[in-house]
DNA sequence: TATAGTGTACTATTTAGATAGTACAGTTCG
DNA sequence: CGAACTGTACTATCTAAATAGTACACTATA
């Protein structure tokens, strides 16, 4: 029991990415539920109070939607969550750019990350 | 004025971060002085408590070191600095690929992003 | 109709992070 | 010596985040 969360970080933020991963995965189809917030609170092992405010947070932006009594469903919008997969996708690569660059590396250990990468992907 | 922290996580260890890089990137030499805890607080547009929390963190990993009343030094400690940029490089990349591998992409769409990051380094 | 499962709205408490202000001891240098 | 720097150590206050507990309105279903 347990998720992983970065201790550093606010965890209801790092609830919303979770989500947002799931659907993006297709592990929730669009329209699909999301799991209760009592249900999650018990997998994630955090307050009940804290995955509300994380599902809160997704239907402000759009990202999922409620039916009272019911439960908390993810966007039927299959655009709306391939470009939420686009930009998840273009802010790790613009993170790890922007890491990469303020070490200063050369050419070749750029390079060598590359290959590593690469290697990962084949 | 003012350094662009991300809100999300603790000032000091942003602080901490920023101080390494400046070292990796031989911006600050091995043994080299950085700058006062007051400095550097008006430069980032923080509290001055809050750098010297930092510098103390910083110390008790050994990557800094103090002379009373004169002021904190990098380690002297060339391999310690390049143990340094070895490892934030090698987090980075790790950070990259998980981050990327959570959001289910297809070999195309990896391809893709490879090639992006390619052509940023050539 | 009762029951269980939804989201939601509270209050209260605790903790970590950040700020503000003050103070002090050690060092350097004119 | 004295002034201007260093790091460091306090106290106090504020805020955001997280927890715990309770409660309520809505919905589906046995």
């Amino acid at each position: 029991m347990g998720f992983p969360f970065d201790p550093t970080r606010p965890i209801y933020l790092q609830i919303m990415e979770e989500i947002k991963k799931r659907a993006v995965r297709g592990e929730i189809p669009p329209g699909g539920q999301i799991p209760s917030v009592r249900d999650l609170a018990k997998e994630m092992g955090v307050n009940p109070n804290t995955v509300a405010r994380a599902y809160l947070e997704l239907e402000r932006e759009g990202f999922v939607f409620t039916k009272r009594g019911q439960g908390t469903y993810v966007t039927q919008d299959f655009a709306r969550i391939e470009q939420e997969r686009e930009r998840l996708a273009e802010s790790a690569r613009q993170r790890f750019l922007k890491e990469i660059e303020s070490l200063g590396l050369n050419e070749d250990q750029k390079a060598e990350l590359l290959r590593k990468i690469e290697e990962d992907w084949s």
